[in-house]
RNA sequence: CGGGACGUGGCUCAGCCUGGUAGAGCGCUUGGUUUGGGACCAAGAUGUCGCAGGUUCAAAUCCUGUCGUCCCGACCA
């Protein structure tokens, strides 16, 4: 490809939009421009990398086994509703309606048709197993798109799903995607790694996520250097010991704390009841229900943990400016936050969540549900009535790792992949059965396999730049050899020694893109740099005249290749480079 | 949806506080000089100052509303 009849529209200047580097670079190096906010349009450059991204998926996903499907974007909502999903999805389910007013679904994932397709075509044992994988657009509403094609409206996603006719076949179809996705990121020249994750929306029991270190990433991950536990803070647990459990025996005792209405403040004087003395008492509303959270004072809620484990679609926590909330909640205990507790006045209906660690701890101290009162001298299980005990708090830096009891440490991520065990939510659900050896009739054991592939686009980017641009590993580059001739004249040295290199280059089946245009060295090095082309070759009338050409590698030294080893020397770069992200 | 910031030429921004009819750099066009790290000189083109109201003799500037963008939070396979 010659530079002046492709498209790659760089920018000096870093627009104004854009916050994180790699979306900067996106933008700065021509390979998207912004529709609106969510929606982009990719140019050649973006085009040809995204294109790269999702054939060395495709690779790897045929390589495990899974064939390559296309279902449709447009989809009918009830099978979103037969899955439940409709409502689950709630307002990020993009809606459109045909002329007939007739309500459709923009497919934001597809477990249900293909689960749909499954119930209609896998009947028998002796068709499974099967993984179906698609690699196309998809559509959200998000509530707030942001960082480019990190969060979008609509982004293109790989997704599989596996169909087996028994837990362990579902679990082996699962550790062939997990093992795929290792292999598909390394290829990206991506460092990534797996952890535990919560299933959220999707459903099922069984979860890793992908992750690439970022600081700009959107996931918080818990990891233990010692033993390598790694867990989405979603999802994570530590080894902290459960709250002591002191002499039992003393009547619960209410004292007055006027105005007292945080933690930190009875923690003080004159009160001085320490953090990890005291339970916090959460209102939430799930579906339209209160619930009670208990958790220690010094800890936080993890509110996807509460999701999991109360199996709730809608959960916020209760609002004294609501009216509504008010009298549900607030007014039924008789007291506002701060002042609220457990122990007296909760409605026998309510269910009362708590947090393991409170686990048989005694002398703790809570609201009296009666605002400017607090109650000493409580013990979870003589007191309160628990219906659920389950692990609810937010894991923090330092705490011991709860397989080997090393110190856990917190760090951002970008997620890039997420593999699910789903079972049978779904094929229950659409009924997608099959008939055993037996004759028996059974659901189809399901699993559900993500990509982003224009988030990890730009994870690569994220992962891989320095001042001067994009830093493309040579797999996914959009070209990978940049020829620059440094004056373009058609019978020019440089430009005829580009045309021979370029000839030869291209039928040695590599992908090169000569810098043609008429401009000056510091432009067309700059734009090289910028775009990221993992290999520049400069050519010069000083170093032709010396019979050399100049090597540049992206990142690394330039330096001279005699002009007769040009060619063999550029093939072998490449392939050694190729070598390096080979799995 | 809550909090914050910002909407001025294709891009980055100044001008707004203190109202007087719009600027710079980059980019673009033409001519010339240049030619190894985002050149220089000259001449040009490009703006209903997001939109709608209001105040005023006069609004980019002040007020109200609205739309959009970005950030934080909430939310989010």
């Amino acid at each position: 490809m010659r530079w002046s009849q492709t498209f790659i529209p760089t920018l000096k200047e870093t627009p104004a939009d854009a916050e994180i580097v790699s979306h900067q670079l996106l933008l700065r190096a021509g390979l998207v421009r912004k529709l609106t906010g969510g929606l982009y349009t990719f140019l050649p450059m973006g085009l040809r990398v995204l294109t790269k991204v999702a054939n060395i998926i495709r690779q790897e996903m045929d390589r495990a086994g899974a064939i390559e499907v296309a279902m449709p974007l447009l989809q009918p909502v009830d099978i979103w509703q037969a899955s439940g999903r409709y409502e689950a999805m709630r307002d990020a389910l993009y809606k459109v309606k045909d002329r007939a007013q007739k309500e459709w679904a923009l497919c934001p994932t597809a477990e249900e048709v293909i689960t749909t397709l499954a119930a209609n075509e896998l009947s028998s044992y002796k068709q499974f197993p099967k993984n179906f994988y698609q690699v196309g657009t998809k559509f959200r509403d998000e509530i707030r798109p942001r960082f480019g094609l990190m969060r979008a409206k609509e982004f293109v996603m790989k997704d599989a799903y596996s169909f087996d006719t028994s837990d362990e076949g579902a679990m082996a179809s699962y550790r062939k995607m997990y093992d795929a996705y290792t292999r598909i990121f390394a290829r990206c020249g991506l460092r990534s790694f797996a952890v535990e994750a919560d299933t959220g929306i999707i459903g099922g029991n069984h979860s890793h996520e992908f992750m690439i270190p970022a600081e700009t990433g959107e996931n918080d991950v818990v990891y233990c250097e010692a033993c390598n536990y790694a867990a989405n803070i979603e999802k994570a647990t530590s080894g902290l010991p459960k709250t002591a459990a002191r002499e039992l025996g003393a009547p619960v005792e209410k004292f007055a704390t006027p105005g007292v209405v945080t933690i930190e403040a009875l923690s003080k004087e004159p009160y001085k009841v320490p953090a990890n003395r005291q339970i916090k008492t959460l209102v939430y509303i799930a579906d339209s229900k209160p619930v009670l959270i208990l958790i220690r004072g010094d800890d936080q809620l993890n509110e996807a943990k509460f999701m999991a484990k109360s199996g709730a679609v809608e959960a916020r926590p209760a609002d004294v400016k609501n009216a509504a909330d008010l009298a549900l909640a607030f007014t039924a205990l008789g007291a506002l936050p701060g002042s609220l507790g457990a122990v007296h006045q909760v409605p026998s209906d309510w269910k009362v969540y708590a947090d393991e660690r409170l686990r048989g701890a005694n002398d703790m101290t809570t609201g009296a549900n009666e605002d400017g009162f607090h109650l000493r001298n409580v013990s979870l299980e003589r007191d309160i009535r628990v219906t659920e005990w389950c692990d609810l708090r937010t894991v923090t830096a330092g705490e011991p790792c709860p397989k080997c009891a090393q110190t856990l440490k917190i760090r951002r991520a970008i997620e890039v992949g997420h593999v699910f065990k789903l079972g049978t939510k779904y094929s229950e659900k659409l009924n997608a059965t099959f008939l055993d050896e037996k004759g028996q009739r059974a659901p189809v054991v399901m699993g559900c396999y993500g990509i982003g592939v224009t988030r990890t686009l730009q994870a690569i980017i994220e992962q891989g730049h320095d001042k001067d641009g994009i830093l493309w590993p040579v797999s996914v580059a959009p070209y990978q050899i940049c020829l620059t001739p440094l004056v373009v004249a058609p019978d020019s040295a440089p430009m005829k020694l580009a045309e021979q290199l370029y000839a030869e280059l291209t039928s040695a089946g590599l992908e090169v893109i000569l810098d043609d245009r008429d401009d000056r060295p510091g432009v067309k090095f700059k734009d090289s740099e910028l775009v990221g082309f993992p290999l520049r070759i400069g050519l010069g009338e000083k170093s032709i005249a010396k019979g050399e050409v100049e090597f540049k590698p992206r990142g690394g030294e330039l330096q001279p290749v005699k002009i007769e080893d040009a060619v063999a020397t550029i093939i072998a770069w490449v392939k050694a480079e190729q070598a390096k992200l080979a799995i």
